[in-house]
DNA sequence: CACACAACCGACAACCTGTCGGTTAATATG
DNA sequence: CATATTAACCGACAGGTTGTCGGTTGTGTG
């Protein structure tokens, strides 16, 4: 008994199997095979609605960062909180492993995965980048900041932020916490803004 | 005719071939064919000597990695010359489009080859980050920098620009002109030198 | 009710990697 | 010099992969 759906609903199916393979087993052990299994249905059927097992990790992959991207656009538009914690919260909202649903890119971060990782990391940058560029302008009009080039250097510490923290590069939970100290006083020279003020409070998002 | 040679140059004659090919092709679309039919031995042959197509990577790596930062450290070592000038021109000596026979790295900067690019970032930043960091301590004591956390810091540098300078993020020689500046100005602002203390040295170097 | 078309199917071609038993050149040994 | 040993080599083959294509079936529409 065949099953007939709208295609879009098919198209998250085929996305949402995908997503935990890639997860699971990463993106080039998993074969189409197992996707197809998973959904149940066959091999036309899928090349009906993508066009190659790539095209299917890069529609996984924009459909995860357009939500990532989205909360941290949320979080640095909200006037309410001072521009210190928004920066602060803006980039530690990238570092998914703190949140439910997004263990995704803990595992992500894999040697195996190397495609994806590298194809979230740049659309994620590439996201965020605007939005990050903007609060340190706002917070060089409020004279906390001193920054000549603020897409350059902000682009500089989402680069290193997104890489660094993987687990990749994690060696002893004691080194990584030394890590993200000489991270933020790195930003703070870097954003020239005053020492200590940002040290506060980030190790409190940090934790 | 079989031709019978000692392994070592074998695998040598192997991986040029692999080298070549994994460079312009790419390493997923090249097939071990490719390499078969380019070095002309058998299947089995190719086998022999390695264990796996990810193996020929690996080994492939190593031997450029090992050169380059043989090439850094003769670079880093060299006390007839500043401080800052041997940090300037350790890191551009990997900015590897500016020397001969490696045009190799500006190839493997596509978006294909996510893995042999991983693979070769994480291997080429383990091998100069103990360099670096020794050259920023020096000038430590030398009272020009004032860096708390070399390593972690020097690290970021690294990083950044091994990233940053790809192709990848080249849009217009514009950009990646301004995108140069910012790095030295913020390279001046991590290491805590002396405003405009690098930028000549450097400019000339970046040309 | 029949017609059109979107969604679905599965066999199949054309690859691909890694294995394995067997072969040959070179070298050591009696 | 004959023979044994072994390092280097060979190619057929198993088992897997992705993407294609002609044909089928459900569903909405005139």
């Amino acid at each position: 008994m065949r099953v007939v759906k709208e295609a879009a609903e098919r198209r998250n199916e085929i996305l949402d199997a995908a997503e935990e393979l890639f997860v699971t087993k990463g993106y080039d052990k998993t074969s189409t095979n197992d996707i197809l299994d998973k959904v149940k249905i066959a091999r036309g059927t899928l090349y009906y609605h993508f066009k190659s097992k790539e095209d299917i990790l890069n529609a996984m992959i924009d459909r995860i960062n357009s939500s990532l991207i989205a909360r941290a656009e949320a979080v640095a538009k909200d006037k309410s909180v001072p521009i210190v914690e928004r920066i602060v919260m803006t980039i530690s909202s990238l570092r998914v492993n703190t949140d439910i649903g997004n263990e995704i890119i803990t595992l992500v971060h894999k040697p195996q995965n190397a495609l994806m990782h590298q194809k979230m990391q740049k659309s994620l940058v590439e996201g965020v980048l605007p939005i990050l560029t903007d609060l340190v302008n706002e917070g060089n009009k409020e004279g906390i900041f001193d920054v000549k080039y603020p897409k350059e250097t902000t682009e500089m510490l989402i680069l290193y932020s997104t890489i660094a923290f993987d687990d990749d590069y994690d060696e002893s939970p004691e080194s990584s916490k030394k890590r993200i100290i000489a991270f933020l006083i790195n930003t703070e020279r870097l954003l020239g803004a005053k020492e200590g003020s940002l040290q506060k409070t980030m190790m409190k998002l940090f934790n």
